[in-house]
DNA sequence: TATCGTTATTCCTTTTGATGAATAACGCGG
DNA sequence: CCGCGTTATTCATCAAAAGGAATAACGATA
């Protein structure tokens, strides 16, 4: 039936309580706050507006059982962003459900 | 770690060169459209606007190997939506992977 | 030829979302 | 106590999407 290259393609997240929680793009915001320590700077590394980068952050740290991401302002170098270990286990929960995940969308595609 | 609900959800879609072509709402609409035979009252059904119903078929249409929906304009009752056999291919190929991808999440929610 | 209900298309309004600018608050260090 | 760079927050503006209204086109049927 094909000359056109037919995939499956999809995205996921993860949701508490039927909110959503934690996508691809807070999940990239996570780790550029981890590897560069400040908030602006990750979000800018990607691309974000600030305000949508602390935004997001403060919605994950309201959702989530305990904070993702801990925030100081004022102090050595104006204030700082880091990653709490809360943190780090949910960035490494979502990469590895988000490389099953790969692995499906290729398996569904070869029904093509 | 938990009181509160953790779950693994998503989107799921087919593309044809990268581009959107079948996703969960589109399917609906042709559902609705091989079993009311109207355009118009499929989008209806469903609280979808005519022309947004209508601009989702001649993309998919366009895209597609071939139409998966016929439209037929004046005559006996006005008119007529009717889905190909093409198009009754798609639906019946999205509900498999689609129930597959129900499977995967309701498993990589047990993570949590 | 007039009717009818649908498909086909355009236009305008509303609404929602994204974006950037501007500014306050903060606390360590000089 | 002032400067610095960040976090924290509000405001106004612009763009894009959504929605509804209105109307033309169509062709079997009577």
């Amino acid at each position: 039936m094909n000359e056109k290259k037919l995939t499956a393609a999809g995205r996921l997240w993860i949701e508490i309580d039927g909110e959503n929680f934690l996508g691809s793009g807070r999940i990239e915001l996570l780790e550029n706050i981890e590897s560069l320590g400040s908030l602006r700077q990750a979000a800018a590394s990607m691309g974000l507006s600030y305000r949508k980068a602390y935004y997001a952050v403060r919605s994950m740290n309201e959702l989530a059982p305990a904070p993702l991401v801990e925030l100081r302002q004022g102090g050595k170098g104006g204030g700082c962003a880091m990653l709490t270990e809360t943190g780090r286990v949910f960035v490494e929960k979502y990469q590895k459900i988000a490389h099953q995940f790969v692995i499906f969308l290729t398996k569904q595609s070869a029904v093509f």
